[in-house]
RNA sequence: GGGCGGUUAGCUCAGUUGGCUAGAGCGCCUGCUCGACACGCAGGAGGCCACAGGUUCAAGUCCUGUACCGCCCA
């Protein structure tokens, strides 16, 4: 006989197969014209970051994308799964700076802004060009021709179109804010960019001299105590604070500091957000607290709102790099020893100011204090609370034309508008149109919409969309014909007019330049593309043929991580800029740890590239056990072991992937299998009443495995409709029909063998492709040279498909469903269970074949006597006896199967035997107690479900029978 | 400080609306080269379901609290 494939599996061949034939066929572009008129399905890839290469999270991630985009593909829907990668602005400008500085010892400072961004973009091309080969490499099903990036051409006029957009609808402002400044990357950040971390640090309490003794409890008191933990801000304090309920407070509010090194006299004021001192108390910072809090309204967030309600001056005493400076608002540092600190870094200036304090007799006391310190997620240095000029976008203010299409008011219990921006992302969860699975990330959207406060969108950075507005002194008017929308600001120099220019007027915005109208040097906050993204990509705001038929998508799918910065926001642009919300359901999944729970990263060297685990086990393999471990869980532990590749190469993989490979390997050998029994396959002469109760049980379970498989998919879950096809494949299909196959094969009973066979074998590959793509294709094309028409007669079809990807999905035939043919499989299979365990026991040969009976009530007698040939072909039995009456032999050990007496004959190992019926007793005694028990409590019997009450029963006569049988045999082997 | 998860076999995890003797894969033990597969076949051992209360005829499952681990937000 022939051998139809390969005798070892070997993904790279597969690989290469599928995707050659994927390729040719084209069928991952969708039809935006859909003259069709099937229904389309659109999925957007969450862009990956150009900064690396992609990780095993992402393949977690694109996996199930993929398998939803091929499953739905291959129920008819005309789908899109749109490509794509984002410029991450901050995150790529910093490696490409760090990478500059390492390989040629530049700064971007030492370049001209082009010419670094023509730096950061050769970054980029290399990176995108790496992610989509990953993408592909794991059979990604994308639309290839339609791939995007967050700065091209088409996204870059639609971040222009919404930009303009919301200035003119007066929801971009320019604000004077404190905001997170990283001093290192030099850029402000979104809260949400803001890592806290758990810092030692230090409470340093300073004396700050009054400038006139008073009298303080009766005492008289020449300096007030302040704690803090920054004492390098002290140089910008306009004020001490203490509560206005101190005792103390009466003496001293409203008299004069003179605050050290600088000299400056500030105020003592009364603020109720002083924490009054109480060493005993709970409260750590009341432990700390000395009742007096140092203000520095430019450096910190609270003194911020103090000097806001005490109308004090705001002095900011540091450059953009975090160094002491009197070039950005301090005008008074004129001693000497303020001079000396001068261009310090921050952190040095706080050992010299401490230092001074020291060496002035002015330091107190210095305590160990641990409390939490904001830190750039990119750059990890503390975040500098920074006073800054910066764009906004005003997410709570109502937009009157908005009212229309959405409402007007408060949504209730908030003080959310719905015409508002973050009444555009809130509005549609609350309705129930927006679903989030697992529903609980439905919480933590919704408080953080709630909670939003405006969203700075400037960035100094270089790699970025440029903000397009310019700004001119004076005041000018508006030129909207013309594509400019222009807003006045009263500044301290007089007025300065801002204009944003609408995309495409590139030549108004030169001779607006040749004006003297300036460019905003910033760039646009990454998000503020990404929010674009469902529709940019489609070629919004342009009325295309794409946003037509492809938007609204369907899901999203992606991390928690990124919830609020990335969902909300896409919730929000999509309401506002496409009228609609982007996706209904958004798929929330796991987070990828090492096998010791911590995150991969490539500091800790405990991450996984996806190509190594397709080099060490195959794509499917990776594909299979990553969808095999998805479940509502937060996390998923995958642990990591180097090991070596054929190559040569030494490489973190994980030991996990073997799940997924076993089962590869077991599918290709099963499909081996089939192809050397397939040859001559001819539906035509099938008859349904030929089918023998294998073929009838098998069919019966690959039913509900279709509808299993189904209804989990449409439930967004991947380990149950998984484990369904293993179990399925593995336990029924393989260890059970294809053994009972075999000797068909060989004679008349070949037709009816070989259809059903090439059916089940055709449904199952259909039902595996999502999650594991290549494999299944490439054994499709065997089957379908080999079995080109797989069709049960007058019973089932499987519709032709030149590929599987564009295959139809398995329709459940629910008449296929037999409960009859299920029940005595199992019976048969019991029966065979028992045997081997009666051989293994025993130390039998499994070559040796032996000879049984069986004694049991008629139905059970009649399972067993019509089906003889099951079990002894399966169980190596010879001779097959079955009655209603029959005597164990002498000779025989025995088994009791539910109603079942089985014999087994010629075995004389007495004391395995009796080991054997004493553990059955045991486990029948385990059964049979608390069901005893239970029937025996009148409250059981009086309020438990009549039927629950029937099924223990029933129940216990079964096990009391049996239990009785086993003590029966147990006593005539002690009598021999 | 607020919110959300997790804790089930040696390991990684399932366990739907409470209801038969709590499951899978890996690992472990025993035995198997019989023509698909040793990345395999057959059999087996292994669990106080974190802890303490409560609700219920009945709790891994529902409620309250505690401990530990983790994530998000301030």
């Amino acid at each position: 006989m022939q051998e139809q494939l390969p005798k070892i599996y070997e993904p790279k061949a597969i690989e290469a197969e599928a995707q050659a034939i994927w390729a040719q066929g084209n069928y991952v572009h969708a039809d935006a014209e859909a003259a069709s008129g099937r229904r389309a399905y659109t999925i957007v890839i969450p862009p990956p970051n150009v900064t690396a290469a992609l990780h095993l999270g992402h393949a977690l991630n694109n996996t199930l994308q993929d398998v939803l985009i091929r499953w739905r593909r291959m129920q008819g829907f005309n789908t899109l799964w749109m490509p794509g990668t984002d410029h991450a602005g901050i995150a790529t400008q910093t490696v490409v700076e760090k990478r500059l500085l390492a390989e040629e010892g530049r700064r971007r400072t030492d370049f001209a802004r082009e010419e670094f961004v023509a730096r950061v973009q050769a970054w980029k091309d290399e990176y995108e060009a790496c992610i989509l080969g990953q993408l592909k490499a794991m059979g990604c099903s994308c639309d290839w021709p339609r791939t995007r990036f967050t700065m091209d051409e088409i996204c870059a006029k639609a971040v222009r179109a919404n930009f303009f957009k919301l200035f003119a609808d007066g929801l971009i402002y320019r604000g004077k804010r404190l905001v997170n400044w990283d001093p290192a990357t030099q850029t402000v950040l979104a809260d949400d960019e803001v890592e806290h971390e758990t810092v030692q640090g230090n409470f340093w309490y300073l004396r700050y001299p009054l400038v006139d003794v008073e009298m303080v409890d009766g005492s008289a008191t020449s300096y007030v105590t302040v704690a803090t933990t920054r004492p390098e801000t002290m140089l910008g304090d306009t004020a001490v604070a203490m509560n206005p309920s101190d005792p103390r407070a009466k003496a001293l509010v409203g008299r004069m500091v003179r605050l050290p090194i600088v000299g400056r006299l500030i105020p003592i004021v009364a603020d109720e957000h002083v924490v009054l001192p109480n060493p005993d108390s709970d409260d750590e910072k009341a432990r700390f607290s000395t009742g007096f809090l140092k203000v520095t309204p430019a450096h910190d967030p609270d003194d911020w709102q103090i000097g806001q309600r005490h109308s004090l001056p705001v002095i900011n005493v540091m450059a953009p790099d975090g160094s002491i400076s009197d070039k950005h608002g301090w005008d008074d540092a004129t001693t000497p020893e303020a001079q000396s600190l001068l261009g310090m870094d921050r952190f040095e200036a706080r050992e010299a100011i401490v230092e001074w304090f020291r060496m002035e007799g002015l330091l107190d006391d210095v305590r160990p204090y641990v409390h939490e310190v904001g830190h750039s997620y990119r750059s990890h240095v503390p975040i500098e609370p920074y006073l800054s000029d910066q764009w906004y976008v005003a997410v709570k203010k109502p937009v009157e034309h908005l009212a229309k299409k959405f409402g007007e008011g408060l949504i209730q219990g908030t003080d959310v508008p719905v015409n508002s921006l973050a009444g555009l992302a809130l509005k549609p969860l609350l309705d129930g149109r927006l679903r989030f699975i697992p529903d609980r990330y439905g919480k933590t959207y919704q408080t953080w919409v709630e909670n939003l406060r405006d969203w700075p969108i400037s960035r100094q950075l270089w790699w970025g969309h440029q903000i397009p507005v310019w700004s001119r002194e004076g005041k000018h008017p508006n030129r909207c014909d013309y594509g400019t929308f222009c807003t006045t600001v009263e500044t301290d120099q007089g007025p300065v007019t801002y204009a944003s220019v609408k995309p495409g007027f590139e030549e108004l915005e030169r001779a607006m330049e040749a004006e003297g109208w300036v460019r905003d040097a910033d760039v646009l906050d990454t998000w503020f593309s990404s929010a674009l993204w469902p529709f940019s990509t489609l070629g919004w705001p342009d009325d295309t043929p794409e946003m037509k038929t492809f938007y609204p998508g369907d899901v999203l799918c992606t991390a928690r991580e990124i919830i609020t910065l990335w969902v909300s926001r896409m919730v929000m642009m999509g309401q506002y800029c496409a009228g609609d919300i982007p996706f209904k359901d958004v798929y929330i999944h796991a987070m990828i740890q090492d096998g010791q729970g911590r995150k991969m990263s490539k500091s800790l060297g405990n991450g996984i590239d996806p190509l190594v685990a397709i080099d060490s086990h195959g794509a499917d393999a990776m594909r299979f056990t990553l969808a095999s471990m998805t479940t509502d869980t937060q996390d998923i532990r995958m642990p990591v072991a180097p090991m070596e590749l054929p190559d040569g190469r030494t490489v973190n993989t994980s030991p996990k992937f073997d799940i997924g490979r076993n089962f590869c390997n077991k599918l290709w050998n099963a499909s081996r299998f089939a192809m050397m029994n397939l040859e001559g396959t001819s539906p035509e002469g099938f008859d349904a009443a030929d089918m023998d109760l294998t073929d009838r049980w098998i069919l019966s379970r690959l039913t509900r495995t279709v509808q299993e498989v189904t209804a989990g998919l449409e439930a967004f879950k991947y380990n149950e409709p998984l484990s369904a096809i293993y179990r399925f494949f593995w336990n029924d299909l393989c260890d059970w029909h294809l053994e009972w196959a075999k000797p068909r094969m060989q004679d008349e009973r070949r037709g009816t063998a070989q259809n059903v066979l090439a059916f089940v074998l055709d449904q199952a590959l259909r039902l595996l492709h999502p999650f594991i793509p290549f494999i299944t294709e490439g054994i499709f094309q065997k089957l379908n040279d080999l079995a080109p028409t797989r069709r049960l007669n007058g019973v089932v079809d499987a519709p032709a498909a030149e590929a599987l990807m564009i295959g139809a999905w398995p329709e459940a035939a629910d008449g296929l469903i037999d409960e009859t043919a299920e029940q005595r499989i199992s019976a048969v299979q019991n029966v065979v269970r028992a045997i081997r365990d009666i051989r293994s026991r025993h130390n039998i040969a499994p070559s040796r074949m032996l000879d049984a009976s069986a004694s049991a009530p008629e139905a059970s007698a009649a399972i067993l006597r019509e089906n003889a040939d099951l079990v002894q072909t399966l169980a190596g039995i010879q001779h097959f006896t079955v009655g209603t009456d029959i005597d164990k032999a002498a000779d025989a050990a025995a088994a009791i199967v539910e109603d079942i007496q089985l014999y087994v004959h010629g075995v004389v190992d007495r004391e395995a035997e009796r080991q054997r019926l004493t553990k059955q007793k045991q486990q029948l005694e385990n059964g049979v107690g608390p069901l005893r028990a239970k029937l025996s409590n009148d409250n059981f019997v009086t309020r438990a479900k009549p039927e629950v009450i029937e099924q223990a029963r029933q129940r216990l006569a079964e096990l009391t029978e049996q239990l009785a049988a086993v003590e029966s045999h147990l006593k005539q082997l002690d009598n021999e």
